[in-house]
DNA sequence: TAAACGATCTGCT
DNA sequence: GCAGATCGTTTAT
């Protein structure tokens, strides 16, 4: 699996245009890329998370639309790059533009550009390359900047289908380090995946 | 303008 | 496994 998979594989808009634990559920397995310095770097989806558009405390939308959480309500299919800690994490819009709900990508198995990953990264071990939402930004190179691209026009992002999607059995379980809605099953991952954030 | 709070990570034990 | 660092955003004076 050295070819990064073709733009034809890329998921469309109605992949997207979908309540986000649907996406979440079905993103496990996909390609995750983006273009740094002409080389394709990324991995597979290996852990997502649901964040709902309505009754969900624990979402950034729950308390409505602000300048910083603005992209969140663009349509399906855009990128929300927030801060953190002193760090960032990606997520994924979904629905009907609007409504505020989104899958965050909390980790991801490094397939392409894994020396890139590891420059990004400080030499880390390969274990501790992508384990984590901040983890995986800093090893892709997402930042800020890059809140509010739309995925399905960029040239320099890619979410895509691979041959074989996710071959492990899909767990379901409580969001990671949220204080509010803990009983929430919105968590996805490939159960006993290496890569997993936990 | 001050203070508190995270959808976290790292280094050290 | 755990304590401490870290800084943008939100909420309170």
């Amino acid at each position: 699996m050295l070819q990064p998979p073709p733009r034809k594989n890329c998921l469309s808009r109605t992949f997207y245009d979908r309540p986000p634990s649907a996406v979440a559920r079905d993103l496990l397995g996909k390609a995750l890329l983006h273009k740094v310095d002409d080389a394709w770097i990324g991995g597979l989806i290996v852990e997502t998370e649901a964040y709902l558009a309505s009754d969900d405390p624990a979402s950034h939308s729950a308390r409505g639309k602000t300048p910083s959480n603005a992209s969140m309500f663009d349509s399906p299919g855009t990128l929300y790059v927030y801060p953190i800690h002193a760090k960032y994490c990606l997520n994924m819009v979904t629905e009907t533009k609007g409504r505020g709900s989104a899958v965050l990508i909390r980790a991801i198995e490094p397939v392409w550009g894994v020396d890139q990953m590891r420059i990004h990264r400080g030499y880390n071990s390969i274990k501790r390359l992508t384990r984590g939402p901040a983890m995986l930004c800093q090893a892709l190179a997402v930042d800020r900047s890059h809140d509010g691209t739309h995925l399905l026009s960029s040239r320099d992002f890619r979410v895509a289908d691979v041959a074989g999607d996710c071959e492990s059995e899909v767990h379901v379980t409580p969001r990671i380090g949220v204080s509010r809605a803990q009983d929430r099953l919105l968590r996805f991952i490939c159960a006993g995946n290496p890569f997993l954030s936990r």
